[in-house]
DNA sequence: TTGACATATGAGACCGGTCTCAAATACGCT
DNA sequence: AGCGTATTTGAGACCGGTCTCATATGTCAA
């Protein structure tokens, strides 16, 4: 049995030979349980201090049944967002007394298996998820029939009978829409960073997250109410990191019937946003008026300031640990769903579409010949 | 003993049993190790799949010393810098066989600890810190003494001979503020968002963090060097998200012999400072120039675009996991640290101080009236 | 001092996997 | 069929902690 790893580390046996007391004493001192005189609960705590024992939790674990611990995988390790997701479920979790351990899946399916792996290898007691695909969750079934509990963070998956925390983000999509209608817009594009093969949209099949999905329902929606037709037509899907969103936008926005407003999936999209137009030499809002999901510090300062749909980020991850920590101590009812609310801060990214501008300019440019 | 974790896991006896064979048998097929007929790997891997046997690592890292995981503990998890660190420590650790498990630290030295304390009970093979004081170090310390390998990322510790992976951040900020000075700047001043309870710098011993220390010394040479007297009395400290920032920096514009420049520590001062301009009225660079470290993806869409230093975070990570794969699998050399070098982006932050700007505007209107 | 009762302590089994080594089995040749 | 050799398999010890229960020890009252 070879140990690469250099040095055994301290044991409880060690603890006890050094204490003169049976390994069992040693423990119940160490572990805080059972019953020890206090003068070999002294004796027994100098030892361990002496030597530096640290305890093994795998061994605790192993025994007891329980580690204490929750594991997190996030979609997105670089995205504040779940940063503070993971603030709220860190705050949660540890008010309860349990640790907490993050996994990044980077949004890719096979790495969210390979995480959901670890961590139940680590026999953490329970798992919060926010599941990178809709269509590949064979190993977030198999956590459920394991009995190992598990809540999906942000996103839903529709066969998947478990506790979910989402925001409400078909609500969030039509208020976003509504607003830019109600400032004349007709021709309004939701642009998403979520994988696609092919940027237009064409079809729910398209969609791997269930917040994709939900929002494009919202957009449709509110612009059917207001009797645009044809909204998905300025649904745009892949505007990731990898540069596509320059791409998608630019064609967008220099196709014929242009849309006048943007709503961006998230900060990302809306910085893409930002340097296309800057690129064009266009300006929000007098060319585009602009809305962003998620009220990213830096929204506030830019020039201008942008419309936001601010998400409760650090509930939707409180909440999480909070149902979790139920499920783990032992509540057995149906899960549940739970919906939290956005709001929707308006700041100066929205104007009137440009050819409204421009009637404005010619009724002025009359008047003046009359006058 | 009591399991409140409903269920027990299929374990290898499970298996062996379904599959008509010895554990240790079971044991060598789930475990690749050993030899098996072809037959008998066939019917263990078959019992094995409908069961839905998942390896207990807690077990089999207690019995061969190893878990193959290395643990991260960062300092802000909300801060992308961290995230794209964290990818760099993934990509190498993956490529090595390593599986990765993180946590926050939140920059507070208590939670540090109970971090580190975490992940040792769970016997990650290795540990990469940033650590949050280099005053607060005991634990890490103990790290070192128990044998298991540790890495510094970002920061170093003097009196800590281990590993370490950082930036030339002493460098950095003599360039930077070299660039103020060209410009004309005569006042600089460097805000950080570091811990302090009183925001004007008096000395070293209110420094937690090894980058701050070397920033400060970076500004202050550079400055010393270009005649500028007494530099340290712009420097302020604990412009941290808690609000105290927008009350250090406009006292700090508002005050007489006010700065013309501000080098600002990271993309979060950077945004305070935004903040408070545009409170007070005042324009970048016109009224103050301003350089930040770290190039976040919105630095270059702001309006004007920010000077930045552009800092190599996945490198640091990769680095930082390379190092530390090696030391698990047992080199032996002395500890190092590797310095990596960061990148001046000029864009349009930078102006000429107020005062210059002023004589310029006179010296045109003398000549106007010239000719 | 003795007996009753309460508290502290130690021995041994166990968690689920790995590892070693002896025994069993398989295979090929005479 | 028997023998020699190679391969496969199973039994049991072990990792480091927890838990149960029998035994030892301490305390108090008669």
């Amino acid at each position: 049995m070879k140990r690469t790893t250099s040095k055994r580390l301290v044991t409880i046996s060690d603890v006890a030979q050094s204490a003169g007391v049976s390994k069992a004493t040693a423990a119940r001192v160490l572990g805080s349980y059972g019953t020890a005189s206090p003068v070999v609960k002294e004796k027994v705590r100098e030892a361990a201090r002496k030597l530096g024992y640290q305890a093994n939790e795998l061994a605790r674990s192993m025994t007891t049944g329980k580690s204490k611990t929750i594991g997190v995988i996030v979609g997105d390790i670089e995205n504040p967002y779940f940063g503070q997701a993971v603030r709220g479920i860190s705050d949660a979790a540890h008010a309860a007394g349990f640790d907490v351990i993050l996994s990044n899946s980077g949004e890719d399916a096979a790495k969210e298996k390979a995480a959901v792996r670890v961590l139940m290898g680590k026999r953490v007691d329970g798992l919060i998820v926010t599941p990178a695909s809709v269509y590949e969750t064979q190993h977030l079934h198999e956590v459920q029939r394991s009995g190992r509990p598990l809540v999906l963070l942000d996103r839903t998956i529709p066969d998947l009978a478990v506790d979910a925390v989402v925001t409400d983000d078909r609500q969030a999509a039509e208020a976003a829409t509504r607003a830019l209608i109600e400032a004349g817009h007709r021709r309004i594009a939701y642009i998403s960073a979520t994988e696609s093969d092919d940027p237009i949209y064409r079809g729910p099949h398209q969609i791997n997250l269930s917040t994709v999905m939900e929002r494009i329902k919202g957009v449709v929606a509110a612009s059917l109410s207001a009797g645009i037709e044809h909204p998905e037509r300025y649904i745009r899907l892949g505007a990731n990191r990898r540069g596509e969103g320059d791409k998608i936008i630019s064609e967008l926005l220099q196709g014929a019937d242009r849309p006048t407003a943007i709503l961006a999936s998230d900060n990302v999209v809306a910085l893409e946003v930002f340097k296309t137009l800057r690129r064009l030499g266009m300006s929000i809002p007098q060319d585009l008026s602009l809305i962003a999901f998620h009220d990213a510090d830096w929204t506030s300062v830019t020039s201008p300031p942008i419309t936001v749909i601010a998400q409760p980020v650090y509930d939707l991850g409180f909440e999480s640990a909070q149902i979790l920590v139920r499920r783990i101590t032992g509540v057995g009812d149906a899960p549940r769903c739970r919906v939290l609310a956005t709001t929707l801060i308006k700041r100066q990214s929205i104007g009137a579409p440009p050819e409204i501008q421009e009637n404005r300019a010619v009724f002025q440019n009359n008047a003046a010949k009359i006058g």
